[in-house]
DNA sequence: AAGTAACTCAACCGCCTGCTA
DNA sequence: CTAGCAGGCGGTTGAGTTACT
């Protein structure tokens, strides 16, 4: 398996070598009259390769001179940060992989150089390709309705069919409307009761183990009940494994402002790797019915009865139990 | 088999930000 | 204060590939 992934990736260089034409022409964002365009060839590749892998890249600018290339710097850095490091991991995206992309997108947005920074060897244009061709499918292939929640056949199989339903939606609507309405419920920055336990993770080096409990205690005040789970690789983030789930009783005071919101009582409440607070609610029609009236970019509705997002492995099933789930503002 | 629509993805463009002289 | 430059980033392009008819 190993082993064809890299024949694929062989293949894929050996192809784009030999099929598209270098041009000459003017960059835009440098003086150089005379750089090349186009796709690099295995040997501008190794040129660059020596010579980072001997000097480094301090000056992007100076690269090109000092490697014998007739490329921009620019050019040399996207070569280089795209294509050429070491560390960088190609091939599909894994499961886990999507989840962290889809569940960071709901939660940042086209922050794409953010979501990679919490995707090891995964590069930002790799991501916004991979999230852009996604939301083409979905857009030749929309639901039958925006406000409904029932998925399509093939979305039933897909455990990320109703998430795939809501950023859609999301999408759809217009964006002054949704900062208008963001604004009016939200004037801070942020929500103050979200924040980002991404920041918490920022130079772990994927040892995390202890970190998201120090970082929520400090910053909420809150004690979560059970023990945060690391992969056995301690590398790959998985929401699922990071959700920790904290009762009711030890909601902080700051908490009373969502509280204050709801029109009817909170279960519990939870939090995943992201900073995405969950809230769960057994008056599932209430609650559905509170977040379309309120049209809050800032909620989703996550209909646990439905059975979608494979949700068992980390809510208990109850047939009326509902989920809203927080968001980040777009602006952050 | 041929034509074409849809998809993929590397590379480019242009804007923004931070630094420095 | 400001102009110039470099780097970073998100949006977009377009050529090749794949899937479909």
């Amino acid at each position: 398996m190993f082993e064809s992934s890299l024949n694929e990736i062989e293949k894929q260089k050996a192809k784009e070598y030999t099929v598209r034409p270098n041009n000459m022409g003017h960059h835009s964002c440098c003086n150089q009259q005379k750089v090349k365009r186009g796709l690099w060839s295995p040997e501008e590749d190794e040129k660059l390769i020596r010579y980072i892998t001997t000097h480094g890249y301090g000056c992007w600018s100076e690269v090109p001179e000092k490697a014998g290339l007739q490329r921009c710097g620019k050019s040399c850095r996207l070569r280089w940060i795209n294509y050429l490091r070491p560390d960088i991991r190609r091939g599909r995206f894994t499961p886990e992989e999507e989840k962290l992309i889809i569940s960071l997108h709901g939660a940042v947005g086209n922050r794409w150089a953010h979501i990679a920074s919490h995707l090891p060897g995964r590069t930002d244009n790799e991501i916004k390709n991979y999230w852009n061709s996604w939301i083409k499918k979905k857009i030749r292939k929309p639901s039958a309705s925006s406000t409904s929640i029932t998925p399509s056949s093939n979305e039933q199989n897909s455990q990320f069919g109703y998430a795939q339903n809501q950023q859609m939606d999301l999408l759809n609507q217009d964006l002054a409307t949704k900062r208008q309405i963001q604004d009016t419920l939200f004037p801070l920055p942020c929500p103050p009761f979200m924040f980002d336990i991404g920041l918490a993770l920022e130079g772990s080096n994927g040892n995390v183990d202890g970190k998201i409990d120090q970082f929520l205690q400090e910053n909420t005040g809150l004690m979560n009940t059970e023990t945060w789970q690391v992969n056995q690789n301690q590398e790959m983030i998985q929401p699922a494994s990071f959700t920790s789930t904290l009762d009711s009783n030890c909601l902080p005071p700051l908490m009373e402002n969502i509280e204050s919101m709801l029109p009817i009582e909170v279960q519990s409440c939870s939090i995943n790797v992201q900073g995405q607070m969950s809230l769960d609610c057994l008056q599932r029609n209430e609650l559905n019915e509170w977040v379309d009236t309120q049209q809050c970019p800032n909620f989703y509705f996550w209909d646990q009865a439905e059975g979608h997002l494979g949700g068992q492995e980390i809510y208990p099933t109850s047939s009326n139990m509902g989920t809203i789930l927080s968001s980040y503002p777009s602006s952050l």
